[in-house]
RNA sequence: GCGCCCGUAGCUCAGUUGGAUAGAGUGUCAGACUCCGACUCUGAAGGCCGCGCGUUCGAGUCGCGCCGAGCGCACCA
């Protein structure tokens, strides 16, 4: 059930009867078609200026022949218009087809098989150790979760991999701080704020007196040691770490294959020097060690300080190196803000100057824009923050407030308000292009009006309740009930639904299923207001039943895509 | 200074191998709906698509140059 690909198949029909000798023309035809802007223009056009040279005729002329030579009963009429020959289906066989396609699976309508035998790595989320979790780590984590989502639907094996921040010398710091003054039980209970208590006093204490650095800096020596206490200490503020973070997670429905961070490739990195040095590709540089990429007009990629340590950049070689041979991905992705695009682009020349020729391709950074907070970038320091935790108790707070207004009656309150305030959170962050910068304001996270995640779910909402009410009906449906206008645009939509996730997940850009969904929710609103559904005709409305029902399942798969809970009842 | 990215309605944004009269949401104003869920629907107003030049039958889209904003540019990550 490809309309698209028929009306191609059609279209070439058609040349061959209008034009038998014609040469040179185009090979994909289904790549020439366009969706009108207009719905009234038809269900898709074929614009006739790229054959204009072959055929050597003007496009009008052109779309004139081809519109005499052909009929076909899935096609109720062809017009032509200036160059393009546009398409009217017969809405009737439409209806039929398209619902007995979706409603033959309708779980997976949307889905395909394109990833099938690949595996695609996903980096994302890589929260730091001992920090909080802030808004500023809300992109990566749900556009990775999405992206997840998508490519596991396109038949991909996903390996989701949570690239933790946990290598550094304020670890050791930290460590120290806590020998000193730290409190096993303040450290249970206040979880990250008190490690950044500690990190704090630290840094006051070393500037009175400097001797303190040097005590920090070995607690992180003791630690790439492998010392028993500094490690379990060490470990210990790690499982505090996650276990906050896990509550996060787990609000948004978010999971991980791996946590392997930092820390997991301390011991990996001498392989990586080796092998630089071995290719030749390593150089003395003011007593560090480089790799010049002047030539590729990149500044030279650090790999070793001057006091031997490795650096960000040397772990993530061995991490991507660890990666490829461990899950063999045909794609890897590393969702990280535009900030680091030198970063990426540093990493995967190098890998590529190493012989790692799949670096070039598979490699791909899938840059996202900065968040500010009311104009102005957010600072731990300053309090100038978001915390996660708070904006997502806010919005739930918020959606359980209408929820009391709304729907007093409802069961389960406290799921729905979950479900429904993250969902306008994510829903949010998804809605543009990633590229784009977001300034955040309250009153904005907390509004639930117009295009957000609470009208596609009330959407998702109200089909469910026009089917719970809906009668027993043996009659077979009545395809002609759904040939007006409204459910034409609606079963348009549904039908173009699996291209719009196969390009999602091209171009790696949520957004892209965030708004078709949205606009799915707009005809069905739109459907809905304008014709009564259940009535007297049973034929007819067992086809407007199962229109909804389409469109029910279509709503939920997108919502699913984004991240997002389809609740039955709100 | 160099590099990357962005600039479309008051605001937030769609618009991708160049294609028909540049579209949504929001805000403003005006309406509809006694109903299968009023978190719904309709309409109006609102545009030198940052500016200029070029390529083309055709440019918001491609190229070059400018202007403006953001980010980055070796021992943090």
């Amino acid at each position: 059930m490809d309309m698209k690909q028929r009306i191609a198949g059609l279209v070439e029909e058609m040349l061959h009867a209008a034009f038998p000798q014609a040469q040179g023309l185009p090979e994909d035809l289904a790549a020439l078609l366009e969706v009108p802007p207009e719905e009234k223009m038809g269900d898709y056009a074929f614009p006739c200026f790229k054959l204009s040279k072959a055929l050597r005729m003007g496009p009008p002329m052109i779309a004139k022949k081809l519109s005499e030579a052909v009929e076909k009963p899935e096609i109720a009429r062809v017009e032509c218009v200036g160059g393009y020959l546009n398409f009217f289906f017969n809405r009737e066989n439409f209806a039929r087809e398209l619902l007995s396609a979706i409603m033959a699976a309708p779980d997976r309508w949307g889905s395909s098989e394109d990833g099938k035998g690949k595996t695609v790595c996903m980096d994302y989320s890589s929260i730091n150790i001992a920090k909080r979790f802030h808004l500023g780590h809300l992109s990566t984590t749900v556009i990775g979760n999405s992206l997840k989502r998508i490519y596991d639907f396109q038949g991909w094996k996903t390996v989701s991999i949570n690239h933790l921040g946990d290598w550094g010398t304020q670890f050791g710091k930290m460590v120290c701080a806590y020998k000193k003054w730290g409190d096993k039980e303040k450290v249970e209970q206040g979880g990250v704020d008190e490690m950044t208590r500690l990190y704090v006093r630290f840094n006051e204490e070393a500037k009175l007196d400097p001797a303190l650095e040097d005590e920090g800096r070995a607690w992180f020596k003791k630690i790439e040691d492998g010392d028993e206490e500094a490690l379990s200490i060490f470990q210990w503020f790690k499982d505090v770490t996650l276990k906050d973070a896990m509550k996060v997670y787990d609000v948004l429905d978010v999971r991980f294959d791996s946590y392997a961070g930092e820390s997991f490739y301390a011991d990996k990195t001498d392989r990586v020097v080796r092998e630089l040095e071995e290719k030749g590709l390593l150089k003395d540089s003011d007593g560090a060690k480089i790799v010049d990429l002047e030539e590729y007009g990149m500044p030279p990629c650090l790999i070793l300080k001057s006091d031997g340590a490795t650096l960000y950049h040397t772990r993530d070689i061995a991490a991507a190196i660890y990666r490829k041979e461990t899950y063999h991905f045909d794609e890897s992705l590393y969702i990280v803000a535009y900030q680091q695009d030198l970063h990426f682009k540093q990493l995967f020349k190098v890998l590529e100057l190493m012989g790692y020729g799949w670096a070039k391709d598979q490699c791909k950074h899938v840059s996202f824009g900065m968040v500010s907070y009311e104009g102005q970038a957010m600072a731990t320091r300053t309090g100038h923050v978001v915390l996660l935790d708070e904006l997502l108790t806010r919005a739930q707070e918020k959606a359980l407030a209408i929820i009391n207004e709304k729907s007093p009656n409802l069961e389960n309150k406290e799921e729905v308000a979950r479900q429904v305030g993250v969902g306008a959170v994510v829903y949010a962050t998804l809605q543009n292009n990633r590229i784009k910068d977001i300034d955040f304001w309250w009153d904005r996270a907390l509004n639930f009006d117009g295009e957000t995640g609470p009208y596609v779910q009330y959407t998702f909402a109200r089909c469910c309740s026009v089917l719970r009410k809906a009668p027993e009906i043996t009659a077979a449906p009545d395809y002609a009930a759904l040939t007006d206008d409204e459910a034409q645009a609606l079963l348009r939509l549904l039908s173009r639904f699996p291209e719009t996730v196969a390009e999602a997940c091209l171009r790696n850009e949520p957004s892209i299923v965030t708004r078709a969904t949205t606009e799915i929710a707009k005809a069905y609103n739109k459907y809905y207001y304008e014709h009564r559904i259940l009535d007297e005709d049973a034929a007819a409305t067992a086809a407007r039943l199962q229109l909804t029902d389409a469109c029910r399942q279509v709503i939920k798969t997108g919502l699913y895509l984004i991240g997002l809970a389809a609740p039955e009842r709100m």
